[in-house]
DNA sequence: TCTATACGATACTGTGGAGTTCCGGATCTT
DNA sequence: AAGATCCGGAACTCCACAGTATCGTATAGA
């Protein structure tokens, strides 16, 4: 399911032999060489399983098997399962929330609904799977917290913070406004939504977020209309 | 640490001998009685060592254990981990919450506020780590889903509900309010900022989102923003 | 007192998964 | 071509834990 073919790979233990100086037999590799361009493969097959099954529910042999591969190949790059989980959230990363991409409609509001997108919704909601999967393990295990931290909800509170700060910068919110807290509130509640209250995640509860917390807590008016709702301002350039 | 030991226990499975017309045998029991005050202590262990541990990670014989019974003891009682589990999460209902008990300062504010108490942001941290170790199974297991959310974030939304809906009575917010979105801001922020963030929900963390996010979303001017921005309509009459 | 049962403690069984090792075949370097 | 290393696949070891069985002891009712 991921489509970046190029995702970076950040493989934790590299397991190449360091070059000392003056053993020759670590200068130069025979042999068949490793085939670095499965890395993904195995991770994406790793990231599916997770959000299935969960940490603890999937195995080595489940990840092996979507990936087409031996499990024997999967521990010659990883050392152990928990690094190629950390390995798998950490390259997750994508590209859906670069600031160039993001939607510029001169509107705070026109902004924030642009951003609802079936696409995008339906990436959250697996990005959700994975982390419910990961939760009972990120108390015992600080760097699968950040990983889960970085990759799935950092991005997407930096572009809700990008929006407000530009909204800022035009005069259109007042720069007294929280919005390092505020830029959390969207992912937090659809967190809670997905994993404790089972609903979806759907574009009538991210408009009501919207326009029932997000604008009135920036002191804008949010569009009570329920005539008006879901109408994405005309895009600007 | 669970201090109230009348705590309702609705164990799953009674495991007692349906009292069947015509089966003398059923009618009397002989022999020594099964000690039910130790359920809850078995119970309250149960809790511990799950949020010590998640799910996965407990074992009945860590339960046992720390509730110095015997694992036997444990399987007369409820058939497998699981309804062991269930019943634990289910039976943690704590009275800090009742309406009755919540307070009264004549202000929204003034009750928030005065809601955050360090015996509370203890037990709701406690609650937290319970249901990080919950969140693997939850998909797999809706009777979970349900109890623990019935038992750990409704109780929280009901009271602040419940405060909000009282400031609607008395007219110091509006009564098209979102209401019921709002009163999940604090517990989702609060989850999001344990569980992920790994940072303490303290007490300037609950004013800031009462100030800079809640009363703001409601109509009402936060205590830390000098600016009187955007006003939001008054109550509608 | 006698009997049936619960109790804590401990040993035991069965299963499932992490991690390892080996195999025949493929692919790279020299 | 030859040797080294990778590949997928499968068998293997090792161990932890769910659940069961059995012990001697304690306590309830008859």
């Amino acid at each position: 399911m991921i489509r970046n073919a190029e995702m970076e790979v950040n493989v934790v233990a590299q397991l190449e032999p360091v070059a000392v100086a003056g053993n020759p037999a670590a200068e130069t590799k025979l042999g068949r060489k490793r085939d670095h361009t499965r890395d993904p493969e195995i991770l994406a097959a790793a990231l599916a399983v997770l959000a299935e099954t969960g940490f603890d529910g999937m195995t080595i042999d489940m990840v092996a098997t979507r990936a087409k591969a031996g499990k024997a190949t999967l521990y010659r790059r990883w050392p152990s399962k928990n690094e190629l989980v950390i390995d798998a959230v950490a390259c997750m990363k994508q590209g859906d929330l670069d600031p160039d991409r993001l939607p510029d409609t001169g509107t705070l509001r026109g902004d924030l609904v642009a951003m609802i997108k079936p696409r995008s919704i339906e990436d959250a909601e697996k990005k959700m799977q994975i982390m419910a999967g990961l939760m009972s393990m990120l108390s015992a295990t600080p760097e699968m917290a950040d990983a889960a931290n970085n990759a799935i909800v950092k991005p997407r509170a930096a572009a809700n913070r990008f929006l407000m700060q530009r909204a800022v910068d035009r005069g259109e919110i007042s720069p007294t406004c929280d919005i390092d807290t505020l830029c959390l509130v969207t992912p937090s509640m659809a967190a809670y939504r997905t994993l404790i209250e089972r609903k979806p995640v759907d574009r009538d509860f991210l408009i009501t977020l919207i326009d029932g917390v997000l604008l009135p807590a920036l002191g804008l008016r949010g569009d009570t209309d329920p005539a008006r709702r879901g109408k994405v301002a005309p895009p600007a350039s």
